[in-house]
DNA sequence: GCGTTTGATTGTGTATACACTTAAGATGAC
DNA sequence: GTCATCTTAAGTGTATACACAATCAAACGC
């Protein structure tokens, strides 16, 4: 075992640190994301700390509001722990997720500004004309940004904060069952749909177009959690983020 | 036979170690709930810390949970602050408690087994018998005993997380609706009712019972709002938990 | 007088030290 | 060989030290 650190005064050297707190939490929030962290298994702080090479100080400032975000359970004297993937939290999630889109939708109908109505139908002819160009999670982000847009223009935050949480934490699930059922084209014809409900301030249609929308993928979980699991622990998981993207 | 610890108490005012991080959490959720940490302020990590007799770490802890539960908000380099009370926070949590509630009796009346529904029942029975013999917040507990064993029915775990941190988030806020407006007969009769369809698994009557109940408070939230602004400026909501602590 | 600058104070953000708990490996008894 | 106990290593939980950012106030210039 070697020596380090000899000089505790000597600071220099690290004292840039702007937005240490937020990158970590960013960094952190990404491998639970991607499950770099792994389903089930503990999560080692000093190694987390010496990987992004910081203190267990701010690691632990992370962890602890991912626990609060579900994506991690804190167990006394053991640590931090990724849940276990299972079939009913993944069914909970779309289940949540759909009553939240619900209430987003009906709410954007009622007190959404054309210009929003404009920016919405927008996202949703340029989804739909990219077509087949683009990868999966750039279809996934497009699918993403078209749902959170109808959230902010909810103006209701709950809805707007929850729905954003609860994409992170079904992103890679997202991501499988997109590639399963090749659903690009089926997406973006979805979503021109709502828009046009929209348009025409229809609430109960494009609640009901929405509900649609969304729960085709409920009647796969068990498939798409089967899948998520072997992509996981094959490592195939991380693929998405940075420069390596599959197509 | 176990081991025999040899000094659980030696430690003295040093390290009590048994469980300071959970306490110190739930006693910040409580400030939090409580409106002891006041809108618009900053948190002080140090008086907190010696007021709960701890150091700053715990604190700073539970404080970075509570971030991602909604009840802080943490400005770089500034602290943690309790947001403003405003109009459109307050109906964003009540419009979100209601979609979750209408999915949680829902999905209770598709799933819930009879004991359940029993229990569910008993519940509502108990509540109304008691009727005006309790206290508003005892009324604010049973109400939301009722509503979060509906969310544990209704076998999904989002719903039920989610829906007890809103009702926290909440619960100052029906404490003066309730008072305001007497309901505490109403509420058992609303209860009664929505048991009576969920025994029938008559799941759109459950629901549209569920629906008339929450959106009641809806139409008040402005006068609701005002309200809790000025009991919380006042110090008199801190008095509901029996323990006097605003210092 | 009024605005600006600068000094001191307060408080946050991170690193590090240390105590305690847990888990695993080694040793010994039977 | 198997089980129990001791030893030891690893890792979490808390406290503390210290650098730096923000804030307030007093001094100064105009």
């Amino acid at each position: 075992m070697t020596k380090e650190k000899p000089i505790p005064g000597a600071y220099g050297a690290r004292s840039r640190a702007a937005d240490t707190g937020q990158r970590v939490y960013e960094a952190l929030r990404q491998k639970a994301i991607d499950y770099t962290l792994r389903p089930g298994e503990r999560v080692n702080e000093v190694r987390l700390a010496s990987e992004l090479d910081v203190s267990r100080t701010p690691v632990r400032a992370g962890l602890n509001r991912l626990v609060s975000e579900g994506f991690l359970k804190l167990v006394p004297n053991k640590g931090f722990y990724r849940p276990a993937i299972d079939i009913e939290t993944i069914r909970s999630l779309f289940e949540m997720r759909s009553a939240i889109e619900l209430l987003s939708v009906r709410l954007f109908c009622e007190r959404a500004g054309d210009d929003q109505i404009d920016a919405l139908e927008h996202l949703a002819t340029v989804f739909q004309r990219a077509d087949d160009t683009l990868s999966v999670p750039q279809i996934v982000d497009e699918d993403e940004r078209f749902h959170e847009s109808i959230a902010h223009g909810s103006r209701n935050s709950e809805a707007a904060r929850l729905l954003s949480d609860m994409n992170s934490r079904m992103r890679f699930l997202r991501l499988v069952a997109l590639e399963r059922q090749n659903c690009n084209q089926v997406t973006g014809e979805d979503h021109a749909r709502i828009a046009r409900a929209i348009r025409t301030r229809d609430s109960a249609q494009a609640v009901a177009l929405m509900r649609e929308h969304i729960d085709l993928m409920l009647n796969d979980v068990t498939e798409i959690a089967r899948e998520a699991v072997v992509r996981i622990y094959l490592g195939a998981g991380a693929s998405e983020s940075g420069d390596n993207t599959f197509s």
